[in-house]
DNA sequence: CTGAAAGCGCTTACAG
DNA sequence: CTGAAAGCGCTTACAG
């Protein structure tokens, strides 16, 4: 039985209240008591109980963090940073895996109410209603991380796709390239998918090279077998391709899997860059030239910035987009 | 304001005692009064605190696990695993990202003491005297996945490294490979780095090959870069060498890595098996043999041990372990 | 400086 | 079948 404190007070000749004081550094005590207490706490090994603080000061001092896949590349990353800035501001983090799943989502967010957690983050997928109708009624601060939300208001730490695809793409125009394709995530997620592809067409229209359908092959999702199937097919469509954008690391992985099934040499016939800058990105050979976004800061901001919400309930979280950087490495070649 | 037991006893006209009973679909209601209740449970959109309950039934249905490296690829998988196991028996996970340092563990523990987990699933690092204290001491059962302790009888789940090295060793030598060097993890390591070498000596000798210190290499961690900087190191004191076991994937990977940078083709020069199955693994080029651990089901497992501990309290952990087995891709050459 | 008491939101004997 | 009451381990006015 963990001893209470109860013991200790009953051990230091005091009352509880008392002790209650000194552990929370409240005022009301002498140098002389406070040493009984202290004493008596060390003697009993009295670890203050969480779960009976958390009932009286309605503080759990615990987040919930949802992820559509935790084992993914891009959520460990981001989970670490999450889980850092957490426990530097006193809080816990309770993962959950979605799973992509609507249903399982709704499950986990009921659960993370009733467990009375202070916060939320959430993690790369889209809000739907009936997420942000749980959201106002757990009634606790949320922030999204590597999503937004256009119909919900709610602050979100990101990277400006739009703007990380633009530079992608205009560095391989930089290079020389003049004959770009890409592969590109799905056309139904607003949030990563699309804008990809627009600041793809952008930078190719910003540069006077006129954007044709066949430049592009889309995809479900942003795995390493979607990169790998979609190559071939670009290739197929738009032979005369000399240099291609990935809209994910995976992707461009896959990508490149392909090229050396095909004897295509990347960075001397064919070059390619990434998007994310996962860790594989300088594993994989040759390590791939991509945009990156920094993932453990983003987890690392969305958790300081829920922490804030959660101890200053007054203060508005603003959003912010965190800068990209293009990480050259060698799977890109400069045409002369 | 979240509606409270009270709210729907004096919304249902009836006490807090039967909502309760009813709640916890114990006996003793009639059909009516449950049909009452039921109705205002719903207008009121109540959801239990579980912190509260947690309070009096002394379980908040929480685990921690402690990794030392969340983000890692191993433990993401494994992690993934855990989750799994731990929400479908009704548990929430809370991480806690060790950075395989002792005084970080030490808090963690104390924290995770705080909050009344019920349990601990302890992954992938030795278990030093202090932590075993504070397990006696919290008094709730602990797993370890992935590693081991000799000194401490901690039930454990993991994959045996010994004779997982020994047969990737002898699957080489199965391929008619006769001068085998290996990339080795650490010799202060006795959970995974010592048994990965013993079970490569072991093999050698069971085919007559002997063992010559220059057949290995050594690192302090298990990454991509030791990997990197190991191949050119072991080549050099062993230039005969035809193929080598690398004590992880990332290792392996590495490996490759440098044989690229050396013009060495893989696996027609040098074939390369590794350790652990990472989706990584699947990923580079060529796709990597390897030694698969099951780590998303050795997370499902822990999981699944450490619940079921936790609901029946006499039951005695039995440890185990699971099995691996050899992924064949294009990284071992058949010699003739 | 210190303590008695109420209360956080539940569960569980106990009595009827 | 149902409710009053005690209690889980704390914090926080309130009174002295």
């Amino acid at each position: 039985m963990n001893p209470t404190i109860k013991d200790v007070a009953k051990k230091a000749n005091v009352s509880i209240a008392t002790v209650s004081r000194i552990l929370n550094g409240l005022p009301g005590y002498s140098e002389d008591t406070k040493k009984k207490v202290t004493a008596a706490i060390a003697d009993l090994g009295y670890q203050p109980n969480a779960v009976a603080r958390g009932l009286i000061n309605r503080r759990t001092q615990t987040i919930g963090v949802l992820f559509p896949n935790v084992s993914g590349m891009l959520s460990s990353e981001v989970l670490e940073g999450v889980e850092r800035a957490a426990h530097e501001a006193g809080f816990s983090v309770i993962v959950c895996n979605t799973a992509s799943s609507g249903s399982r989502t709704l499950k986990y967010l009921r659960l993370l109410q009733e467990k009375r957690v202070d916060g939320v983050i959430f993690a790369s997928e889209d809000i739907k209603d009936e997420y942000a109708e749980i959201f106002k009624e757990m009634n606790v601060p949320v922030v999204l991380v590597s999503t937004a939300s256009q119909k919900h208001n709610l602050p979100f730490v990101r990277v400006n796709d739009f703007e990380g695809a633009y530079r992608a793409t205009e560095y391989l125009i930089h290079r020389g390239h003049r004959q770009i394709g890409m592969i590109g995530g799905s056309n139904y997620d607003p949030i990563a998918g699309v804008p990809r592809m627009e600041g793809f067409k952008a930078a190719l229209t910003k540069h006077s090279l006129p954007f044709i359908d066949k430049m592009l092959v889309t995809n479900e999702g942003y795995r390493f077998n979607d990169g790998q199937q979609s190559l071939p097919k670009l290739l197929h469509q738009f032979p005369e391709m000399t240099a291609v954008f990935a809209a994910s690391d995976e992707l461009a992985i896959g990508a490149m899997s392909a090229a050396h099934q095909l004897r295509i040499s990347v960075p001397d016939q064919l070059s390619i860059i990434g998007y994310d800058n996962l860790k594989i990105s300088e594993m994989c050979y040759p390590p791939l030239t991509t945009v990156s976004q920094p993932l453990v800061k983003m987890g690392e901001k969305a958790g300081e910035m829920l922490t804030a919400l959660i101890k200053e309930k007054e203060l508005e979280a603003k959003s912010m987009y965190l800068p990209f950087t293009i990480v050259e490495r060698q799977t890109v070649k400069r045409m002369k």
